[in-house]
DNA sequence: GGGTCTCGAATTTTT
DNA sequence: TTCGAGACCC
């Protein structure tokens, strides 16, 4: 334990021994992150920083709990346990419930989650009259986002004219009322979203710097995780918190920010140093993760990105096997080729299955291996997708313990009103919703004053609605005397849900109730920890701030087979397996078809396809796909251009060769050889049926089980045919012997078709389609 | 007010 | 394909 300072390389020490000032830590992928904060907290502590003065911010619940179990492991003892460390939500959610007040917020608010604010956004832009099409939810909620990130107010909006015009010729001019409204609904409810936790925040310093003041004093010591990944909002109170004393030391990489989509700013650190001049700075650049070839190809393939912190990463590690490139004719293929190697691996060579990840850039891609690993009962667990939490009964029964703790809570009050079926329909909460925004109050406040404010609803819907009102009010008497468990459980039964959900028989309802059952022993978990921990509190207001802005990647499997992972590359950033699969490398999937456009995008796909590579430890297979089922239409892909920029040398290509039968193979091939220029096809070659032939570093073939030769049919619809249609007389192209050329005419069929082509310093030829290999030049 | 059907849209998402 | 919203009918 005392000497823990050993086990890190030099740079990885002096980044954990530079106590004070303001410190920068570049740390490449597996380069020992993690230790060196963990250490450095570990170190703070050991020199005499009391845990308490000190605030760790990560990005995940899980990444916080899993350095607060390795601070004490290598401090023992339980000294760590003042430490504040948790995400920017949590911390800045719990500074909120004390000094909320301040801005009017009571202590017990709602947090509306994106579903929550997507919702009230809708019923805003009901409301209000506009035309849906245009004023699409989605758009307008991550306008709203995107304007909360960069802290720019409805006030602040309105005096923007620039902000205004960009909306107005988005043809959307009425963002800033809506906006505005959004902000008021949200208040009268006493609810912020995820953006408000931070916004906030950020506000209650501004306006008020006592508060300021008194946690600038509390945390004197700050670290951040993943910086690379903060928006400008939490960059702004990482800066005023660290005004103070200046102790802050972010650590991060910025060739693994992947969520600019999402607001966060690469700025933020590449622009640290400008904003500390005294800062210093360390590289992590030795990698202990993966093995030679996987960091020198994740190396050759970042180079490519123009923004970006000069680095070198290296490797002690083996040079270990070659990344393997595999081709396949289906996303059903491609699902095989996984599982099959997978399977292999673990009966030959006793390879667990948890020792897999497959990694896909869009959740609908799970499905062909879903499939696969079923057929060939291989164990997986799918992680993302919908969060357990999100599911509509989870939600439902949560709703019920949001509006008794929070009256106000108008979006648990629409979910819960008429669950089970109490007769309360639309055209009742429609009345209560215009009453209430009348007298800008709550659905609460109205339902409970229908008869005094004499809204519209005839008699037997108001008494209806009075006792749903008494029905909440017995619940939330409960709620000082019994714990979570209890209440939860007494509300699921005497408001009829449980019944409701088990009267359902279909495999679906089935799954719902087990959900709920699942829900009920997560609180039961819940109120015996708590009652573990002194002045644990296992209250409902306590679960409820407690899961708020937990996701169920904190929540572990009923067994513990071990399982192959399958996940999007966002929710692998920051693991690591020995075996990684990374699947569907094709253009217009990865990148994504909306991220071709601009550089800056192109620039994130890109690293986004870095964290993927290098979360590998031993080996890296890359699968790519002929053709694909995508929106339940055949489409033909071409790889992915991030291939080509991986250097050969560290790559062994499989095309497979099929004897897929006589008739396929002579109408057309789709196992067409790559042209040259690219190590696989390229755009311009690719529609020109071949012959296949080997590679020059194919190394060898592996044939994918179950592949089952492709119905003639599949080629017969359109979608699928690889012929040449896209060659036209008066095209330019390039031929490997003769030059630069414009075809003149073509004419025969299929893998007859010949072009004539008038070549720049050749004279004209006759070119049979399948043996030239033509590139079409732009 | 509640159930069924049709139509249209469909990246990534630590909180 | 799959999901959700809205139209439509009872």
């Amino acid at each position: 334990m005392s000497n823990y300072l050993e086990a890190l390389n030099p740079v990885q020490r002096e980044a954990v021994e530079c106590i004070k000032g303001p410190v920068m830590v570049i740390a490449g992928a597996g380069s020992g992150k993690t230790r060196v904060l963990t250490y450095r907290i570990a170190h703070l502590m050991k020199s005499g920083v009391d845990p308490f003065n000190i605030l760790s911010l990560t990005f995940t619940n899980k990444a916080a709990k899993e350095m607060k179990d390795r601070i004490q492991n290598v401090l023992g003892g339980s000294e760590a346990k003042n430490l504040w460390m948790g995400t920017f939500h949590s911390v800045f959610a719990k500074i909120l419930r004390i000094e909320g007040h301040r801005l009017g917020f009571p202590s017990n608010f709602t947090i509306y989650d994106s579903e929550d604010s997507k919702k009230v956004i809708s019923s805003i832009i009901k409301e209000s009259g506009l035309d849906k099409e245009i004023y699409k939810v989605k758009t307008i909620a991550n306008r709203i986002s995107s304007y909360k990130n960069n802290l720019i107010t409805p006030k602040s909006y309105a005096a923007r004219a620039e902000l205004q015009e960009a909306d107005a010729s988005a043809r959307i001019p009425k963002l800033g009322e809506i906006y505005s409204s959004y902000m008021e609904k949200c208040f009268r409810a006493g609810a912020m979203d995820f953006d408000d936790l931070l916004v906030k925040t950020n506000e209650l310093f501004i306006k008020f710097p006592d508060a300021l003041a008194k946690y600038q004093d509390r945390f004197r010591y700050i670290l951040v995780d993943e910086y690379q990944d903060t928006n400008h909002s939490q960059y702004l109170i990482i800066k005023s918190l660290a005004s103070r004393y200046e102790n802050i030391c972010v650590v991060g990489d910025d060739a693994q920010s992947i969520y600019a989509f999402r607001g966060a700013n690469i700025r933020n650190i590449l622009n640290f140093q400008k904003d500390y001049d005294n800062a210093n700075f360390f590289k992590l650049e030795q990698n202990y993760r993966s093995t030679e070839h996987i960091v020198k190809a994740a190396n050759a393939l970042i180079k490519n990105n123009k923004e970006q912190l000069e680095k070198n990463i290296w490797t002690a590690n083996p040079l270990g096997e070659k990344i393997i490139v595999h081709k396949s004719v289906s996303d059903s293929d491609e699902g095989n080729y996984a599982a099959q190697t997978i399977w292999e691996a673990n009966i030959r060579n006793h390879v667990a299955y948890d020792d897999f990840a497959i990694l896909y850039r869009t959740n609908a891609q799970s499905r062909a291996f879903e499939d696969s690993f079923r057929r060939k009962n291989i164990p997986y667990r799918i992680y993302g997708g919908l969060s357990f939490y999100q599911r509509k009964e989870v939600k439902d029964l949560i709703s019920y313990v949001r509006l008794i703790v929070n009256l106000k809570d108008d979006e648990a009050f629409k979910r819960i009103i008429n669950l089970p079926s109490r007769g309360i329909g639309e055209t009742t909460i429609a009345r209560l919703s215009l009453a209430a925004n009348e007298r800008k109050t709550s659905l609460w406040e109205a339902a409970q004053n229908a008869s005094e404010w004499q809204i519209k609803i005839n008699q037997p819907t108001k008494e209806k609605l009075l006792a749903f009102c008494d029905l909440i009010l017995s619940f939330r008497i409960l709620t000082d005397e019994k714990d979570a468990f209890d209440i939860m459980e007494h509300i699921a039964r005497s408001s009829g849900l449980v019944k409701f959900l088990s009267d359902d028989k279909t495999p679906e309802g089935v799954s719902r109730y087990e959900n709920v059952q699942e829900l009920l022993n997560g609180i039961k978990d819940f109120v015996e920890e708590q009652k573990e921990i002194e002045n644990g509190n296992a209250s409902i207001h306590s679960y409820l701030e407690d899961i708020a802005l937990i996701t169920d990647s904190d929540k572990k499997d009923k067994d513990d087979r071990p399982k192959v992972s399958l996940m999007t590359i966002h929710l692998a950033k920051g693991l690591e397996f020995p075996n990684v699969f990374v699947v569907g490398m094709e253009e217009n999937l990865f990148p994504s078809m909306m991220s071709i456009g601009s550089r800056s995008e192109l620039e994130e796909e890109r690293r986004l396809f870095y964290v993927a590579l290098t979360r590998a430890k031993k080996s890296a297979y890359l699968t790519y796909s002929h053709i694909r089922y995508r929106w339940g239409k055949l489409i033909d892909c071409e790889p992915s251009r991030f291939l080509d920029e991986l250097d050969d040398e560290h790559l062994e290509i499989h095309i497979p060769e099929y004897n897929t039968g006589k008739t396929i193979s002579k109408k057309i091939n789709p196992f067409d050889v790559p042209s040259r220029g690219s190590k696989f096809y390229s755009k311009s070659s690719k529609k020109q049926p071949e012959k296949q032939k080997k590679q020059p570093n194919t190394v060898r073939f592996i044939r994918p089980a179950n592949l089952k030769p492709l119905e003639e049919s599949t080629y017969s619809n359109g979608s699928a045919v690889m012929l040449n249609n896209t060659l036209t007389a008066g095209n330019r192209v390039l031929h490997e012997r003769f030059g630069t050329g414009t075809i003149t005419e073509i004419n025969g069929e299929l893998m007859d078709q010949k072009a004539t082509i008038a070549f720049d310093n050749a004279g004209e030829k006759k070119l049979l389609l399948k043996f030239a290999k033509l590139q079409l030049i732009k």
